[in-house]
DNA sequence: TTGTACGCGTTATCAT
DNA sequence: ATGATAACGCGTACAA
C-alpha cells in the first residue's frame, strides 16, 4: 500500500510542498482553485499528514492534555465530559491520557508536552505528593483538579488546584449523622496511607469526631483491600464484609466513595441488615447512580460542572498570562437520599 | 528553562548522538561504564526524549492502540483493564484513544497509526458500518470488539471482530422471560437506527417474540432520546417514565443495557411500582454494578476477560502473521437476578 | 501567489 | 564499541 508524503502530493499537483501545506493548514494566501485541486487529490490518494512529524516542528499546538489517574472512576468521567465540550467552544484540542496507577503523572506530563508541545494540562486524580524540583520542569501551565485542600508541606505557588475541601466536606458529612443521633460510625477508607484524597477525607472524619467528643475507635476505622482496585464495589462489599464479621456494633458507614458505599450497601443487605433502618450508609461523590441505587445513598455531592469550567478557565487564564496558580475550593452539597435515618433516643444512648 | 536535546547530552558526555541513542534505548554494543555516565547526565540534565522525533525515524514501535468509543461505557473499562495487563505481559505499550461520537474511528485510527507507527489496533464500542474502501487503507491489523455478529452487507474478510451474538442472546434473554409466562414485554433502545448493537438486540428481541408467535407490538418498543447519552441512567429513567405514562401495558421490561435498565428500575419504584412483583427487568452487559444494585439486575452476561483476551490474542496473532480476520462468537451466560418473577397462571392468560 | 531549502530531534546505517 | 551522517515528513523563512 502506497502512503503518500506531503511530498508526492505536491509533486502529483505540480506545486510546491509550502503549497500543500498551506493549502492543509488554511493559510490565508493561496489561489482558491490551487487549494481545490490539492484538496482533492489528497482525498483521492488518502494522504494523511504525519502527526509526528508536525509536532516536531510546531512550536505550539492548540491543545492541552488531560492526564486521568483511574480511568474507572465514574466521577472523573463526567468532569471529562465538561472539559471536552469546553474545549470545543474555545477551539482547543483535548488529548485525553491514561495514567497507569504505577506511573508517576508529572513523569507522564513531561513526556506528553514534548511530544505534542501542549499549552496546557489538566491532572485528574491521583497523588499531589510531587517535588517542587520535578513541578519546576514542567514549563506549561497546569492544574491539579479534584483535591480542594492539600497538605501543607508543598509549596503553593508551584500549581495550582481546585476542588472541594475534602477534609471539611467529610466532616460535614459525620457531623450530619452525629445530628442524627449515631455514635458508632464505621468509616470505608482506601489509600488512607499516603496523600491522597482516601487519607483527607479520613481526617475529616477524624476532625468531626473530635469535635462532637466521640471517641475515635480504630476498630471502626476499615482499610480497603490493596490488592484490588481501591474504590471497587467490590472493594466496598468484602471490606464491608470484614467489618460485620468482626462483630464490632456500628449504626453508620461512611464509605469515602460513592462506588464503596454502594458495595457496602449491598454487603449489609446480604448479611440481612437494612438499610436505613438498621444501619445508615453515606457516601462521597455525588455520582449519577448514588441517585439511582435502591435505597438512593446519601452523600456528598461535589459541584462536577462548575468544577470542570473553573479548572478549564483557570488553566485558560494561566495561558494566556492573566492568571498566577491559585488554589480554589468549591463548596460541595449534602444530598439527602434514602440510606440514612435519625435515632430515635433510645437507640442513641445505648 | 534549557531544554536540552540528545545533542546537548552527546555533547556534554563527550560522546556522539549514537552513542547516547543506544544507552537510551538499551542496545547490546555499548561499554556499560559510558552507558553509565551517560544515563547520569541524563538524569541531572533532565533531559526527556521527544517522542515525535522517535516516532518519525522509527520503523515499527512495540505498541497498539486501543479505540474507544464512549469512554464511559462501564464495560469497556473493564475491557480495557485485561487488555492493558495482557499487552503488559507481552512488553507491548497500549496507547488508549477516546473517539468523540462525532468522529469516524477509521479516519482516528488512519492517523493514530501514522503518528505512532503501531503495530495493531482494537476497536472498542461504535459502529460497524464502514467501506471497504476505507478499511483497506488501514494496513496495520485490527480487531473489532464486543460484536459477535454483523449485519451480512460488510465483506467478512477485511475485518476481524470478536464478542457474543448480540441478536442471539437478546433473542435467548426474551426466551427465558417468555418461558416465565411473559407476554406483554417492554423493551428500551437505543440507537436502533443505524448499525448499532441497540439495532441487533432489537431484532433478537423481535426474533423471539416471532419465535414464541407473540406479536411485536410498536408500543412496547421505546426509543430511547437521542438528545442525552444514549445508555445512559437517565435515558433509562426517562424513558421508562414516559413508557409507563403512555398506560400500555406490560409484565416485563428488557432494557438493551444494565444502566437502561437500572435507569429503569428506578422510574418504576418512583411510580409505585414494584420489582419483581409489578414488573420484570432484565438488562444487558452483565456490568458489575448489576450484582450490586437492590434487587440484582437479571442480565446477560459477557464474558469480558475471555473476550478481551481472545480480542488481544488475535491480534497478536495477525500481527505475527499466524492468522488471517478472524470473526469469534462467545457464548454470554443468562445471570439470574432478583429483578423477575415468574408469573402465575392467572395473570399470564389474563 | 508560489517554490526552494533548511532544520526540528531522533534512529539507523555505515564506517572506523 | 563508537562516531558521522543520512534520512524520517513537515512547516516556514526567504527568495522569486
Amino acid at each position: 500500500m502506497f502512503e503518500p508524503t506531503i511530498k508526492d502530493i505536491a509533486r502529483i499537483c505540480g506545486v510546491g510542498v509550502s503549497t500543500v501545506s498551506r493549502a492543509i493548514n488554511n493559510h490565508p494566501d493561496i489561489n482558491l482553485e490551487t487549494k481545490e485541486k490539492i484538496m482533492n487529490t489528497i482525498k483521492e490518494y488518502g494522504y494523511v499528514p504525519n502527526n509526528s512529524a508536525r509536532n516536531l516542528k510546531r512550536v505550539d499546538a492548540k491543545a492541552i492534555a488531560v492526564l486521568v489517574k483511574g480511568i474507572s472512576n465514574p466521577f472523573f468521567t463526567s468532569m471529562i465530559k465538561v472539559i471536552e465540550e469546553e474545549c470545543k467552544k474555545k477551539h482547543y484540542s483535548m488529548e485525553l491520557s491514561h495514567i497507569e496507577s504505577d506511573e508517576d503523572e508529572v513523569d507522564v506530563a513531561l513526556k506528553v508536552v514534548k511530544e505534542k508541545r501542549l499549552r496546557g494540562i489538566i491532572f485528574l486524580g491521583g497523588l499531589f505528593s510531587h517535588s517542587d524540583e520535578k513541578l519546576q520542569k514542567l514549563t506549561v501551565p497546569f492544574v491539579f483538579s479534584t483535591a480542594g485542600s492539600v497538605p501543607e508541606n508543598i509549596s503553593r505557588s508551584q500549581y495550582s488546584n481546585i476542588g472541594v475541601d475534602d477534609r471539611r466536606e467529610s466532616a460535614k458529612l459525620i457531623d450530619y449523622l452525629v445530628q442524627q443521633g449515631h455514635k458508632e460510625i464505621a468509616i470505608l477508607v482506601a489509600e488512607a496511607e499516603g496523600e491522597s484524597i482516601g487519607k483527607l477525607r479520613l481526617d475529616g472524619y477524624k476532625d468531626a469526631l473530635r469535635a462532637n467528643h466521640i471517641t475515635i475507635r480504630n476498630e471502626l476505622i476499615c482499610n480497603t483491600r490493596e490488592d484490588i482496585s481501591h474504590f471497587s464495589l467490590e472493594n466496598g462489599y468484602l471490606t464491608t464484609k470484614k467489618l460485620i464479621e468482626s462483630k464490632e456494633p456500628f449504626t453508620a458507614l461512611f464509605a469515602v466513595s460513592d462506588t464503596l458505599a454502594i458495595g457496602a450497601m449491598r454487603a449489609l443487605l446480604d448479611e440481612g441488615m437494612k438499610v436505613p433502618q438498621d444501619v445508615s450508609v453515606v457516601g462521597y461523590d455525588g455520582i449519577e447512580m448514588a441517585n439511582y441505587v435502591n435505597p438512593r445513598l446519601t452523600t456528598v455531592k461535589q459541584p462536577v460542572e462548575e468544577i470542570a469550567k473553573a479548572t478549564i478557565k483557570l488553566l485558560f487564564d494561566i495561558i494566556s498570562g492573566k492568571k498566577d496558580h491559585q488554589h480554589m475550593t468549591f463548596e460541595a452539597s449534602l444530598v439527602e437520599g434514602e440510606s440514612t435515618r435519625a435515632l430515635n433516643k433510645l437507640e442513641t444512648t445505648r
